[in-house]
Order: structure tokens, then C-alpha cells, then sequence
DNA sequence: GATGAATGAGTGTTCATTCAT
DNA sequence: TATGAATGAACACTCATTCAT
């Protein structure tokens, strides 16, 4: 059981047991007693700073993506070249999932629009609508709520693709001319759907761990070198 | 709404239901309640056919799986070669997850022992055995709910595992001499972990289309065949 | 567990059945699926047979109460003296407690209106009428539910009763004239407090065993025999 | 139907609308409902005192065993003599059940370990321990719910029977010779088996009260001492 | 600013009873 | 005659949210 430091501000401390409780037990099974009492403070505290379950975790969720996303950027812009772009992408988001599993695991899969039936997209104006695929309505309020999960999602996967787009609008990566794989780009974020697919596909596997195979220890940067070169050249052993 | 067809028996109606709204819910967020109204039944007869949640959930699960892996083994034994066999069994997987993205979601990430602070692993007799990482028991039931849970990806797994162990074994494919992925390979699987890594890899973003970038009416075999070609070859346009 | 010939007609084994259940559960605790499962056969013919719950478990006391009351009557009525008479009774209830104890467990405190708030008591004619004493309203099929087991008690206490009714008659046992203890004779059964009181405090502790003190395979005369030394005579070694 | 004092803490009008119903309708048929509503209060905060059910009528028990010990030991320890003592030990018992019958029968009866299928006895450690007289598993938490009840009890016979055996050892009291009274006494305890028998003989007919033959408002010192009297002189006017 | 007592709608589960075959 | 599928009211228990202090 971990201790929270009791000179820490109560806000931080929350904040701190949140992110415990959220990433051991997931969203909807995390309860907010737990919470409050590994932050040793009160329910009038909790809601005081966060008002609601949802907000405390999307508090929890929008720091670390603020800092990941100046990360992303900053490490991408500073590497020169598709290859070392990818792997400085790679390496700054496998440290970060490593330590944000559980928290990320609740935001791709838990809270994520797509898998409640429900299908965001762009609208003419290129602004975010939500469709449900079951003709329910969605509320205002889950509206929001939904939408600011996905925007998480949709940013942190949007600076690799766009690497990825620039490497296939260079020659550098495949261009695979396959219809079916719907384009989703708009004007406003000229994301391919391939380049979008691609990205996911590269580092889905990354975050989960599903069998525990790679050691907690390992160096980030030998793990995404292998990634990064399966990535470019395959799996086989000589071009097939 | 969907409606599920008035003559059917109630078994049948119940798992039509227990379908529809696990998938689109989620397990925990799955109600009875709205089970039993869609399938227009009452809640003693979900439960004398089920006996509980977790059972009914595991009902539906278990025939698709079964009727899952004797297709992945007929399909992967007739293929010839490990590009076909790989090609083989990811149409086959890739039709058989399009129509159950949401059941497998849960199983995948919500019911998954590994994103519980539980990690399976064999002991000495290769027999699977779960131990929490945070330290709390595991009541003997829990064990037997998860483990059944986890049984099927490990399964599913497997046999994509199998064709590229072999495939190392025989030189066709890469094997990346990276000690830091951990070996869980007992003498009864067999499975290298680079092996699982692969196969996770491989068919993960298959699963969730996280941005529904695939069209639903694309053909199996298309899509299949580059994502073949991806992970043999990556995605370069050459050698690099 | 107990199996039950099969040859006998369904409702002796469905009977067969409710006493193990019965006796094992308690009346609440037992389940008509647990009997039905156990007299191998079908809800619908145990209804068909015994209409509810409470009329089967109704039907197995009569049989064995009238049976019982039967063997107490001849037995009492064969034996000459109170002294005889006192051991001839207990000899009779000591056996049929033993055989019978989950059952009579029953009726003397779960289905027992005295302990459920309900006082029975005779009016001006004689007849029974039930008082909540909490002022609620018995429903008329709720009072002859409750009645029918208060008279059974009843019925088997004033065998007892009579014999010491007549022990203070003719002066063989004390005539305590305490006033606090109401008198709930009637001109119907001539049974003084005293005697009812004496009644039940003297077999009380046989039926229930709450220490598992007495062997089972002990003989029923040597023990009926002390007991109605210590009835009689008291505990102390001598007159005090 | 009671009102309870509106001005009291929640928790004391949740224990006393709780033995309210309890002791008209016994433990498996209070429902928790009926509590709050007489309590005037929410589930959440019968919850948030007592856990659980069981949890809510041990709390009820524990509180009035508690005080019944001590003043069961303080007065029993400043009597004189066999007869003062066992004299004192009613009068407190007496007073007790007399208020406490409904929740006592609860504990004699429904959930005595003893008419459950289930014998506890003592082990060579002097432990408790339950054996299930029908072969079936025991839940650990089933183990210790049944057994802090057992205990209750246990500790009061124990007081009585601790006079009883002293009567017997300095001879006031007749030991009989009957093997078949089984010995469940311990090095720990020095219980025989026929004190107990007789401690809960003495008393087991005044807790109850199956017929109201008593007076509510009779004097309990002189209705102990003609139980006394039966007990140590019998019923007989004289000695047979 | 901090608290925690109080709440009640909601959730999985049980089981006596009904009724069409 | 015998059945068992179907039911739904009832129950123990959970937990996000409110609000008076």
C-alpha cells in the first residue's frame, strides 16, 4: 500500500491517490472512497477541487497529456529524418506508457467514444460531431465528456502520423493504394487513414503488455530501435 | 434499438441480448436489467439458464471461442508455407474480430488478469498461477473467473505464435537477439517471447480500429494482404 | 446425501425430500428447488400434491404429529401413577424429538406465533384468537397458517400438562401459589400455568441438545429415567 | 408501530428500529428495509455504521452480551452458597431474557451453529472448531460468523455452569453416573457435560415462554426462587 | 477551507409461485 | 398425471453525489 506524503497539499494528494486507485482498478470500478482514504482527506475535499469522478480523472489524464504532447513535439522537431523522428516518437511515448499504463488502458479502451457504439467524426466545418451507431441520442453533457477523452487519443496519434504522412508524401514510406481503408483526414489535419492506421498499429501493441513479456528493466532505447527496424523492414528475414 | 425475434427461445434471446449490450456497454457498465428488457424475458430465467453475470458473459464468449480456434487450427494447418499460414489466419481472425470487436474488447482489456495488477504465469508443473502484484489475495473464485479469461487469449494467441516460432526456427523470419524481452516460454509451449511479441504486435491494432479507419464492407483478403506484407516487410518503400 | 428409492410414488419421496431439506435449513432457509432436486422430480408436481410451501411443510408435521399423539395418549393412558406416567410420556417425546428435532425446531420457534409478536389466546367460547401486540392487523389466512401450528404445540404440551394437573390435584406434586403466573386455563382444558409452565421447562432442553451433550446412541429409558429424578426430586444431593 | 426519538444520532435509531424488527421477525426474515424505514434513515447509512446484516445484529448481541457478563460475573461472585448464587444468576438472566427474548432466540435458535448441521467442539489446542455433520465445506467467513455466535452461548452457561459444577464437586449437588451424557469438557473449561446439561435445562424454559403463561409484570426474585426451589427440590411435594 | 454524515437510485441475485403442455 | 420454463417481487449491498457545519 502506498503512503502519500502528509505535508503535500490536499489537492496533490488526491490527485496522487487517484491516479493509484484509477490505474489498479480502472474507471469504472475505482471508487472515490478508495481514493479519499489513501489521500487521507474527505469526500467535501474531493469534490470541492473536482466536482465530479469525471473530472478528477480527467484532470489526472489532461496534465500528463499537456506534458506529453510538449514532449512529443519538442523531441520530434529536434529529430532530423523519418527514421530518427519515429524513434524519437517511439522512445518518448513507450517511457511515457510505461509509466501511465493503467491510466492510458482507461482512455483508449474504457472511455473511449468508439467502443460505446458511438462514431466520432469531423463534420463539414470540420468540427468533432459524435454519431451513435444505434440511433440513441447522445446528451450534451456525454457529448463533452466523450469528446475530450477522444481528443486525447487523436492528438497524441496525429504528430506520428504525421510523421508517418510525411515519409509516404516523400517516397520514403509505402503508399499502399488500398480504397477500403477509409480517409478520415480532413482539410484541417490531412491525416491519411492509412498513415492513421499505420500509427496505431505500431505502438497498440506497446501499451498493453498484454503477456508481460518485456522486462520492466529494459533500456527504452534498444527496445524501440527493434520496434522502429520491424517497423520499417519487416519481420522477415529478407525481403519476401 | 435492435429487436430481437419474438419466436426464438429464451436462451437463444437472452444471449442475442446479453450480445448487443455487453458490447456496446462493456462488462461492468452491462446491466441485467437491460438485458432481460431486450430480450423481453424476465430475470429469473437469465439466471436459471446462467446462473449469474460473469456466466453469462462466459457463455457467449466460450462458443464463440471454441468455434474460433477450430477454424484458426483447419485454416493455419491447410496454408501451406508461413506467409500463407500468417495470411490464413489473420483473414481469419480479422473476420471473426470484426464481428465481435466488442465482446473481445472486454476480454482483451477489461477482463484481462494482466490490467488487474495480476500477473498469470506457469509454475514448475505447468500449471498457470496468478499472483497480484499489489500484494492482495486472490480469492480462489477470482482466480477461476480470471484465469478462464485469460485461457482464451492465451489460446488465440498460440497459434499465431506456433507459425512464427516456426518461422524463427527455420530462418524465415527475424530473431532479434534482445535479452530484455523476458522468455515465458515453458517446455510445454514452447513459445519464445519475442514470438508473443510478435504475434501481439501483429494483430492488436487489427482488433479495435481505434478510429473505425476500415471500411466495413472492405474485403477480408485485401486488407489482409497488407497487412501481411507490412509485417514481413515493414513498411519502407525499400531496405533501410 | 441422502438418495431416495425411486420406486416410491412422487409424493412420499417429495415428503421424504421437504424433511431432509426441512430438518437441515430451517423453514426459511429451505428451498423448494433443493427438495425437488432432491425427490427427483418437478415443481409442478409438488404443487399439484401440496399446493405451497407451507402446506407441504404442514403435511409432514400432521402425519407425524398425529402419530405422535396417538402413541402419547395410549402409552400415558397404559401407564399407572404419575411417576410412571411422567417417564412413559418422556420416553415417548425423548424418542420422537430424536428422530424429529430439525423439524420440531420448527415449529416450536421460526413458525411459533408467540415469537413473532402474536399472542394466541382462547375467547369467551372457547375458541382461539391471535393478538398482535403490535398492533398490526393478521391477515385471515396469516392467522390460520399460524394457528394450526400453535395448536400442535398445544395439543403436545397438554398430555403433559394433564399428568401434571393431576400430580397437583392429588397432592403428589407442589401447588406453587404464585399469582404472577397467569392462569390461561379455559373450561375446555382445565390446564393450570403452572402445569403448562412445568410442562415446558421439563422437556424443553431434551429437544434441543444446543451442546451436542447427550450421545446419540445413548438409551432413552436410563435417561428419562434421571431425568425425571431431577423433575422430581431436584438436583441437590439432598433436601435443601 | 414504534417512533423512535427523532433527535437521536442515526446509528442509535438504526440499532433500535433494528431489534425492533429482528425481534418480531427473527434474522432471516427482518429485512433491512423495514429497519430504515422505521429508523427513518437511508441504506447508505445503515451501511456506512454496520457493514452488513449479520454485522448490524452482532453489533445489537455483542453490546447487551457484554453488560450481561459482567453483571452475571459481579453478581453471581458476590452471592454465598450454591443456592445464592445460582438464585443470582437467575434473577439477572431472567431480567435479561426478558427483555432481550426476541434477539436471544435468534441466537438459541436461527443461528445456533448447532441446528445447522454443524458441531463445534473444542480441538487438542483448545481451539474452537465446526464440523459439518452433513460432509459439506464450511466458508472460512461462514466458520467465524457462526462461531462468534456459538461463543456468546457459550461464555453464558458457562457462568452457570461453573456453580453447577462447583455444587457437584463439594457434593450440594447429585452427580449422576449416566456415560451416556457425553464429557465436551476441556482441560480449559472443566466442564462436564451433565452441568451443562443442567445449566441448560435450568434455564433453557424461562428464556421462552412459548405459552405468556408468565406475568409481564410479575417480580422476577420471587419467580426465581420457586424455579430455584424446582430446581434443587423438584416438583414433588415430597421426596419419591 | 475542509469535512463526513446522509442519501437513494441502481445492481446482482434469490425463490415461491404460475401455467401451458 | 407430471412437468419445468417462465416469472417478478423482494432482498442485500454499492457508491457517486449532496450539503450542513
Amino acid at each position: 500500500m502506498t503512503v502519500i506524503d502528509a505535508t503535500l497539499p490536499k489537492k496533490d494528494r488526491i490527485l496522487i491517490a487517484a491516479e493509484d486507485v484509477f490505474s489498479r482498478r480502472g474507471y469504472t470500478k475505482a471508487t472515490l472512497d478508495e481514493i479519499i482514504a489513501l489521500a487521507d482527506t474527505g469526500k467535501g475535499t474531493l469534490y470541492k477541487y473536482f466536482g465530479n469522478k469525471d473530472n478528477l480523472f480527467y484532470t489526472l489524464i489532461e496534465e500528463k497529456h499537456n506534458k506529453l504532447m510538449e514532449d512529443l513535439h519538442a523531441i520530434t522537431a529536434e529529430a532530423d529524418g523519418i527514421r530518427s523522428k519515429l524513434q524519437a516518437y517511439l522512445n518518448c511515448m513507450l517511457a511515457f506508457l510505461r509509466s501511465n499504463k493503467g491510466l492510458w488502458l482507461i482512455v483508449w479502451y474504457e472511455l473511449n467514444a468508439a467502443h460505446q457504439g458511438i462514431h466520432p467524426d469531423f463534420d463539414e466545418n470540420g468540427d468533432w460531431v459524435l454519431t451513435s451507431l444505434y440511433g440513441e441520442e447522445i446528451a450534451k453533457e456525454d457529448e463533452a465528456r466523450l469528446l475530450r477523452y477522444y481528443k486525447i487519443l487523436w492528438e497524441e496519434i496525429s504528430v506520428l502520423a504525421k510523421i508517418l504522412q510525411d515519409g509516404q508524401d516523400n517516397g520514403y514510406l509505402k503508399y499502399t493504394n488500398c480504397p477500403e481503408i477509409k480517409t478520415v483526414a480532413t482539410p484541417a489535419h490531412k491525416l491519411t487513414s492509412e498513415a492513421i492506421f499505420g500509427a496505431y498499429h505500431l505502438f497498440a501493441g506497446i501499451a498493453n503488455g498484454v503477456f508481460h513479456v518485456i522486462d520492466n528493466d529494459m533500456d527504452n532505447g534498444e527496445l524501440t530501435a527493434i520496434i522502429v527496424d520491424y517497423f520499417l523492414n519487416g519481420h522477415a528475414a529478407q525481403k519476401v
